[in-house]
DNA sequence: TCCCAAAATTCTTATTTTTGAATTTTTTGA
DNA sequence: TCAAAAAATTCAAAAATAAGAATTTTGGGA
């Protein structure tokens, strides 16, 4: 069950993200969709929070600078190492499309880094963004660092959705596409979950978390240019020292 | 009306800033107090919405990078001149107390720059604690700043709250304090919110924000010094090209 | 491999919250 | 200064949610 309010807490977030300046009560209701009543009750709980307030005297409502206090003190503890930042940095400069580290959330992979393509099509994710595990190759580089058994116990869960053509249906599939991997040497997908998008995936073991590194973008520019944009992952991970495995797909 | 799921979103972002590391639906449930479905749920809304994630498989959620994106966002559009935090460590580090800069917020002020003392015992704020406009030096700096016009619009809402036998009790006492502030050319507060705590606070209009500078701390060591504070604040302010000014009290 | 304890997840209804409409307050323009 | 419009705030019926208890799943130890 979702919780609408916390979901509405997160939605006058990002409202307020994009907007960039202040709005009053009614602005935000407007830009929501929310009926003035919600709106004001919402508002006046975040402000006794301490989380909104009015920078100026009737001026409308913007988070306050605690946000960004909180959110430093979070993410100094939950430090993604500088060389991993610097390895999607550079597979994104060389292969020139937009390059994310994965990490799994549940059902799905989040991508926990981000480094965008500037081409003017481009693959376009953010920090934050999930995926499905089991279609796409970020997640199924992921899948491929799991044991048989907990691969098993994710299958009991997973309700098969198709989202596009060649979305994996079943459990057979997904481990076909595993044991492919290994021959190949790299996970691929091929429009599985947003249709004309293309990847190219390494597993990332980092201590004990399990990630993933993904080169993604549209199907007219990388369907091709796998292999070699795989050769390039690869090479910029040897280079900078990371494992190169592909564990069997079998092993327990 | 508080909306509760909105303050438990919050109440969850501190409980892991406060942590440090993932938690389990069960540790967090303990943590809070809060029931294990409720806990499920709120979860798994954060989860769908990209801001929590499992870092390790079964290994507890945390707040995923994506608060840190945002927050970032955020306090690029909302920026604190450089000037105004230097003005602020400056002032901390010549005087010894806390020293914060704070902003109107509905009935109340809330500090949107916090330069804490290093003494062991301080006043401990934080940004985005928030203290009664009519009560603290702090606000009434910012009361200062507005027309009476305004301020009658102010007390109208106002229900006087006792915090303490110095907390002012009624318009009058406000506008008093208000009109001697002018005369002594600072504004100062004695245990009015919370027991044994000092304040010395100038108004800082910047633009059309009103601001307001305020240094603090134990009765104990700040009483007597309240006009070497205010020498203080004001020399610092004169060097930097900040403007001095204490309004009258009656303007319009 | 089985069993047990702990954690996660589901289910249902009593309770709380949401929100449309009404009211009050503030701002704008004449 | 006043009137009209816009915004903020209140309120109570309607609707959605919260959370206790039951169930299922998982992980660790024998």
């Amino acid at each position: 069950m979702q919780v609408r309010q916390a979901a509405n807490v997160i939605d006058l977030l990002e409202f307020f993200a994009a907007r960039g300046h202040p709005a009053t009560l009614a602005e935000i209701a407007d830009g929501l969709e929310w009926p003035r009543s919600s709106t004001f009750n919402l508002v006046g709980t975040l402000v006794s929070k301490g989380y909104l307030y009015e920078p100026r005297y009737r001026g409308g409502y913007y988070p306050s600078p605690r946000w960004h206090s909180v959110a430093v003190t979070l993410a100094e503890n939950d430090p993604l190492p500088d060389s991993v930042r610097q390895l999607a940095d550079t597979i994104g400069r060389e292969t020139g499309e937009t390059t994310a580290i994965g990490s799994m959330s549940s059902q799905s992979i989040m991508f926990i880094h981000v480094r965008e393509s500037r081409q003017p099509i481009r693959y376009n994710a953010e920090i934050g963004t999930t995926v499905p595990l089991h279609a796409s190759s970020a997640g199924r580089a992921i899948l491929s660092q799991m044991s048989l058994k907990e691969r098993e116990a994710f299958y009991r869960k997973l309700s098969f959705e198709k989202y596009s053509d060649t979305t994996p249906m079943s459990v057979a599939r997904i481990e076909d596409d595993l044991r492919e991997a290994e021959k190949r040497g790299y996970h691929q997908s091929d429009s599985e979950y947003i249709t004309d998008l293309v990847g190219v995936a390494m597993p990332l073991p980092l201590g004990s978390r399990r990630l993933s590194i993904v080169v993604a973008g549209p199907l007219s520019r990388c369907l091709k240019r796998r292999p070699m944009i795989a050769k390039t992952i690869i090479a910029a991970m040897q280079r900078e020292g990371f494992p190169i495995e592909l564990p069997s797909a079998s092993a327990s």
